[in-house]
DNA sequence: AACAATGGTGTATAAAGTACACAATTGTAA
DNA sequence: TTACAATTGTGTACTTTATACACCATTGTT
């Protein structure tokens, strides 16, 4: 929790620098070890958790802020964002408000009104994310999206409508290239399919139908040493993939 | 035009009422005899246009806000609307900011300023609406697709996010109920499909696959009177209607 | 050497999408 | 009244895509 001369500081600053009424609230997947996971941090003495968010600066494009926003949490730059919804609901920040009306007044007070919250969601690599606390928080880290907590505000409501979009998305665009290694076999690939859209697909129908887009090329070499007959490697054909990004592809899953 | 004064009190009573930074602006189509329209508002002295728009109240939530923008525009209520994207280029306003800046200050300006706006589209029955200009406007009017004229801000590039949205969508969830008579024939849903789409369906194909949808009742009795062979009537079946809106299709056009 | 676990590949069937042709109705022009 | 053009209704063959399912190959373990 913030000193009552903390927040107030923070608040000046905040009127000064950013825009009034708008924030960013950001979903962040990454994959690791066949689980899908999510950013999340944990404020000072709360055991309910948060989306990274943030404001959007008086001169700056709000996808930018949303990289920057991105940037402070998980130290990557160049992220892959979807802008996705805003959410303005008048009572979403009733959190905020109540948590320090007694200490501040709310003119004082950056959070104490109304905000418009933009969503974005993002798809990283998880090794390449050092999760960064921000000074209202005293964790952040990954999640996994099987096991999640319990939020604060409409963090719920922004969560889940980010995983329905990333679902509605994976039927018409590629998905992957954000969130897996360079280099993986097909069951990981799939087991990442299976992950987002929480049911099973058949192996074999699933490899056909993936190799049909023409975005992987297969590496030479076998993947050698684990136990079990050694799968390939593929990688993404970065140019059709980022084509078949833009001309989508058909049908669902 | 507006005068010196006219602007100075519209800013003060904007400052009072509405959210700072936030506006929006609604793309509204409609179909009647066979063309896709899309209504807009002519500012006065000017030949360019714009989408109708508006602002938030201080306490509202957003889609009451474009349904009650909506309303003073078309006289609908309760009109099908879809959030779509939130325009945030910090340059979009600049025709707004330059166009008053020799007679008010930037300060007394409401509209000299940055503004996001949310970009709605609706759908709404082409009969039902009573078009209404605005105090900034000339006239209200539809305008077909397929003869857009020159915007102003960054309309035009709200405008073609909503028509690509509207394709999206028509992809996976029926589309129809909201632009189409309470009866039709087949010929003029796919007159419709075709139209938002931008290009040709087969008759026979078409019309197979509407019905396999279940969504259309088709009347007793064919329409009477034209020329030619009298084609069958059908409406939509609501109930199932709202399901596939839930549910969903699948496969693309 | 047999086995369990995993991965690669093919085939048969069902469903959906596409292309295409002919018959029926109605007003109009000869 | 009759031939014709325009429009609508319907069916069928073919292609593509989706789904279900089985067998073999490789590797470490027992």
């Amino acid at each position: 929790m913030l000193t009552k001369e903390q927040l107030i500081e923070y608040s000046e600053d905040a009127r000064k620098n950013y825009l009034d009424h708008i924030s960013i609230d950001c979903v962040v997947f990454g994959f690791h070890e066949g689980q899908m996971k999510v950013l999340l941090l944990l404020p000072h003495d709360e055991n309910k958790w948060l989306l990274p968010g943030g404001f959007v600066q008086k001169q700056e494009p709000i996808e930018m802020a949303a990289n920057r926003i991105l940037k402070e949490r998980t130290g990557l730059d160049k992220i892959f964002l979807q802008q996705f919804h805003i959410f303005g609901d008048p009572d979403r920040a009733k959190f905020h408000h109540d948590l320090y009306k007694e200490t501040v007044p709310d003119e004082q007070n950056w959070f104490a009104k109304r905000f418009l919250s933009i969503g974005y969601y993002a798809l990283v690599d998880f090794f390449g994310v050092v999760p960064q606390p921000d000074q209202f928080s005293e964790t952040c880290t990954w999640r996994d999206l099987d096991d999640m907590p319990e939020f604060l505000l409409d963090h719920e409501l922004i969560f889940k409508t980010a995983l329905e979009t990333l679902r509605v998305q994976l039927s018409y665009q590629p998905i992957g290239y954000n969130l897996m290694p360079r280099e993986f076999t097909m069951p990981e690939l799939q087991k990442l399919y299976e992950t987002i859209l929480d049911k099973k697909l058949d192996r074999r129908n699933f490899q056909r139908r993936i190799l049909g887009f023409g975005i992987l090329n297969r590496a030479e070499q076998p993947r050698k040493g684990g136990a079990h007959k050694a799968p390939y490697l593929y990688s993404f054909d970065l140019e059709k993939y980022q084509n078949a990004l833009t001309e989508g592809f058909k049908g669902g899953w």
